[in-house]
DNA sequence: AATTATTTTTAGAGTTGTCTAAAAATATTT
DNA sequence: AAATATTTTTAGACAACTCTAAAAATAATT
């Protein structure tokens, strides 16, 4: 049996080692997991032994093919909670991490396959982020950074990654919300600011905001 | 913060105490919990000292109105959770409980309210159980056993009490299922056997039967 | 290459919830 | 009412996961 607590490890571990082959070390992990070091190695024994992650002491951990399965399968979980809070109960983009992030560790395979097909087999989160299918594929990456995005392309907002308060009030006050339409008209190469139009209007946000708004190419 | 084993322990002692008033005893509850006698009262003096239940050594226990509070609580989103898997997942009514046994345990409460509204605010859970509103309110229980059913009433069936898979093998081949539609039309005094008018069909059932299976009455 | 700094691991201990075995209180029989 | 049976509690221990403090390994500096 595996415990909510390996779980979550297992999640951080995969999310720290994007590529799948980097290997994740010990202080990394206990920062995102709001622990000590020492509690971290532990758990990496744990899992070592139990056959989830590949370990060698001061080498940092990866996960084996079963590691990887677990995770995978929890991101499902996750992204799916997700479609379904934001459409079916009406949460908005910031509230939904919080609740999926106990919804996730529910164990029940008709659970997950009928959410699924209640929800019409989404593909993309509300964040734009891919759903694994059953068997584990992900489609492509379609959200992009605001920063990186390309002048005289149109975008629609998808997310963000800084959710404070401040954030989110700076953004309601301009008039960006989740769905809203962008096209890019100018990067300034000096302080990397973007010009945009949006429906009515036309602002200039600094990079600082560039760099927590995520889109999904519409056309251009 | 109250803990998942909390929250359980309080689950069951509420479920014990039926009427509320009666207090419960160690046994019953290492019983339910699957537990030794020794764990229940461990964890009865935590309770306690979080003002949770009311315990005189050796003279069992009582909820505290906090611990009722709880208790509801935990009903009301069990019972909710139920229906959704029911009217939303395709779940069967043997099969709702497990998953909703871990859902109950979800805490949000724009999570709880949202899927109320979602749902359209039922009352009854699938098994006929009546779903407490936000302030803890009871609907009365519409659900009877068979065995206390009257003759010439017609009642639909909303659920079992035993859920083993031999009992509900024995439904299927007789062609009971939730919702079917019956009417009382003997009940032999010397073996307390039902006689049933199904849709195509009279049957008789036996006293076990009858005493596992939950109706509502429709008319009569 | 030697020293210093950083990262990681070990050792020992605390917490929560569980257990067994024995003691204490209550209930039941005779 | 005394003896016996049952229920409940205590005492001490264990497993999972966490921590602090110190030791060991690795990385960075000089």
């Amino acid at each position: 049996m595996i415990t909510l607590t390996e779980e979550n490890y297992i999640k951080t571990i995969y999310h720290l080692s994007t590529n799948g082959e980097k290997t994740v070390n010990t202080n990394a992990i206990a920062e995102v997991m709001q622990t000590k070091a020492s509690s971290v190695t532990d758990m990496i024994k744990k899992l070592s032994e139990k056959n989830y992650a590949d370990y060698k002491k001061y080498q940092g951990v990866t996960l084996t093919e079963d590691g990887r399965r677990v995770a995978v399968n929890i991101i499902r979980k996750h992204r799916l909670w997700e479609v379904f809070l934001v459409e079916k109960l009406n949460f908005s983009w910031d509230e939904v991490h919080e609740v999926a992030e106990h919804l996730e560790h529910i164990k029940s395979d008709k659970l997950v396959d009928e959410l699924d097909a209640f929800l019409e087999f989404p593909t993309y989160d509300p964040h734009g982020d891919p759903i694994p299918d059953k068997e584990g594929n992900f489609k492509p990456l379609e959200k992009i950074v605001l920063a990186k995005a390309e002048v005289g392309t149109t975008y629609k907002c998808i997310g963000v990654d800084d959710t404070s308060s401040n954030f989110l009030k700076y953004l309601d006050s301009n008039k960006i919300a989740l769905g809203t339409i962008m096209k890019v008209l100018h990067k300034e190469p000096f302080d990397h600011s973007v010009k945009l139009a949006l429906e009515h209007a036309e602002i200039v946000v600094s990079y600082s905001v560039a760099k927590n708004l995520y889109l999904k190419k519409i056309e251009g």
